[in-house]
DNA sequence: TTGCCCGGTGGCACTGGGTGCCACTAGCGT
DNA sequence: ACGCTAGTGGCACCCAGTGCCACCGGGCAA
């Protein structure tokens, strides 16, 4: 057993990074902060980094594309009887039940992809994905293709309530389960506050 | 007056680069075409290219700004009598509104904008400024404040239906107007298709 | 023990986007 | 002729990301 450094597998690593990576943009300004910072932050060379992390952007996702399967499979597994919208929002609450330890670290992970320019852009990468995954749900559900209008109207349109539920969780105090259901019921009731 | 070569002002300029940037991008990946490339097509030098355009995206979006500034005062002018998802959507017909001659490169950049990782990946920034003016519209409309939840959640689901709108036009033959409002129909109505 | 394989690593050079700085030129009013 | 200004080109520079190669350690078979 060794007493003084870590066996240093791959997921140590990558954690290593996610840290160190959280750490510096909380500090300074994403653009601000380089790959050999970021590198030197977490003990590692600068080309190491890049083989964990395919961009800079990638270090404060951590692994996105697990979250995706995640929700996906919760999209499969809904009852037929529940509407299309309450599967989707059930599942967005789901996959985003994080324990309480782990909120500061989302909150400021999501701060981050929400107000830094750069991150913001790469975002609309990720949520693809989840687009994707979310108009075959609605596809499956309706009979229709997975890019007809309906199934990528939803997709996008409960991901912009989820992305504002986001937004709301971050400004206050509340619940992100609480903001995410808000938001779905303003969207599922075609904006009933709107007269 | 001059016969050989234009008075080159900024404006003829800028078209010019933006005509050889659909042109070349048309040919190739996005990613596969150099800045050194767009400025040789464009009859221009690199550095030239970085004064009119601040990155290799902007200039798909030729002068995005005044659209965003179109839409808003389309916005601030509407009636307090119409809803304000009629409102939205009217507006953002209004603003893309084209010249039956000018669609076929509006297909063409939208086809960009919406496939193309890095200008997809661009276009959150930009569509930045869209939301913020449609939130405060829906601020103003119902007295709230433009951060709140409904706002901002009007506005992003709205963009959502606009982006879907371009996708179905893009992949159809019907005109944008309609695909527009097929969208915002199904928005407003809380996805009557859904059950 | 020796030799081999293999995953993780570091170094290095290279491409390409984007920027700061400086020098040059054409037009334009005085 | 003078200076002013906007637009330009060239150059050096920073930084993200990649391809290539060399190295090192641990497991594994002979």
């Amino acid at each position: 057993m060794r007493v003084v450094s870590e066996p240093a597998t791959r997921e140590v690593t990558r954690a290593r990074i996610e840290a160190a990576a959280l750490e510096l943009f909380a500090e300074r300004d994403f653009d601000a902060v380089t790959a050999d910072e970021l590198a030197d932050a977490a003990g590692i060379s600068r080309r190491t980094f890049f083989r964990h992390f395919a961009t800079k952007a990638d270090a404060v996702w951590g692994d996105f594309h697990a979250h995706v399967v995640r929700l996906q499979e919760l999209l499969a597994a809904t009852s037929e009887d529940q509407p299309v919208l309450a599967s989707i929002c059930a599942a967005y609450v789901e996959v985003n039940d994080y324990p309480g330890a782990d909120l500061p670290l989302l909150r400021e992970r999501m701060r981050l992809i929400l107000t830094e320019p750069a991150l913001q852009a790469h975002s609309q990468v990720r949520y693809a994905d989840v687009d994707r995954v979310v108009a075959e749900h609605v596809a499956r559900r309706t009979g229709c293709r997975p890019d007809s209008l309906v199934p990528r109207l939803v997709a996008l349109s409960t991901r912009a309530a989820a992305t504002t539920a986001f937004e709301a969780w971050l400004a206050g105090e509340g619940s992100l389960a609480d903001d995410l259901h808000a938001a779905f019921d303003q969207l599922a009731g075609g904006f009933p506050t709107l007269r």
